[in-house]
DNA sequence: ATATAAATGAAAATGATTTTCAATAAGAGT
DNA sequence: ACTCTTATTGAAAATCATTTTCATTTATAT
């Protein structure tokens, strides 16, 4: 229960209410559903595991909210390469959860990392600062991401 | 002219050869026209380009020969994130020609940059090795890119 | 030159995502 | 609670990059 909301109003009724945007069934399905889970889930994924408990939810509805929670910085688009887009929540208990990624090539699961992230900043800053000063380039994101062989596919 | 093979066979023959590939005219006319941009193309990019020159090369086979040469390590494949993949020569005078991106989330040109690359490979040496270790997942590659405004798109 | 399997191109299929549009339902005001 | 306005929704159709199919062509070993 992220910024002890754990009881009342989810957190993020206030960010949808600012915006103008309508507390709906569909969305608070989606980001209760999101909230559940630590993977990496796909729009399909999502539809279907919300689809028991709210069986008139499309899927072009899952689409559109997962665009528009993407555009408001509540949940993370990622591509693993896989053709299908995947989707989880960008906040967590401390606020946005920034990680990197370790993709398996076989499975297509995605390892979340943070073990790094210290030491990449301080590279990813200076980076940042070099590259921003020799092409004029105004950073505003970054993307890393391994690729290679997990543990459960190494062997073959 | 990449290992000095300015005349005579291009250098990758060999690489073909090796595999027992053929030498097709569309491959020819496909790494020809790579090996003279240095843009990041789509495949209908290519099929374009080649066109004027080679006008029954087909786009399935564009997207055939893509595969084949990103499979041999000839070809990198990227995902700028506007739906359509871009591909460049790995290859460069000097072999392989690492680099990582810095991709306009306005006008969707990608910057190559090698500039940071021997900060960034220490660090990313020690990761992958902490990583692997800690995840037991063989590294095998990685994908590094900063997003933002270019240059031209900076004035709004 | 011939044989054989690899490679090709046109057309059709695929599959994730987006668009359309009429119907529904938040939520502000009463 | 009731009404009004308009954001939101769901189903079906459309998009569009990429892949598959399959009959034809072509590279190359002999
Ligand atoms: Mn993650
Ligand atoms: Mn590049
Ligand atoms: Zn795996
Ligand atoms: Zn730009």
């Amino acid at each position: 229960m992220p910024h002890g909301y754990g009881y009342g109003s989810p957190w993020w009724h206030g960010r949808f209410r600012g915006c103008g945007y309508r507390i709906t069934v569909p969305r608070q399905a989606i980001l209760d559903f999101l909230s559940r889970t630590s993977k990496h889930m796909s729009a399909e994924d999502i539809y279907v595991g919300i689809h028991k408990t709210f069986p008139n939810v499309g899927l072009t509805t899952v689409y559109r909210t997962l665009e528009l929670l993407v555009e408001m910085g509540l949940v993370f688009k990622f591509d693993f390469g896989d053709g299908r887009a995947r989707y989880e929540l960008a906040m967590g208990p401390k606020g946005v959860r920034h990680h990197h990624h370790l993709v398996c090539t076989s499975c297509g699961r995605a390892i979340d990392y943070t073990d790094f992230i210290d030491e990449e900043k301080e590279l990813l800053a200076r980076t940042e600062k070099g590259l921003s000063e020799k092409y004029n380039f105004r950073i505003s994101n970054h993307l890393i991401q391994f690729y290679g062989l997990c543990d459960k596919c190494r062997g073959k």
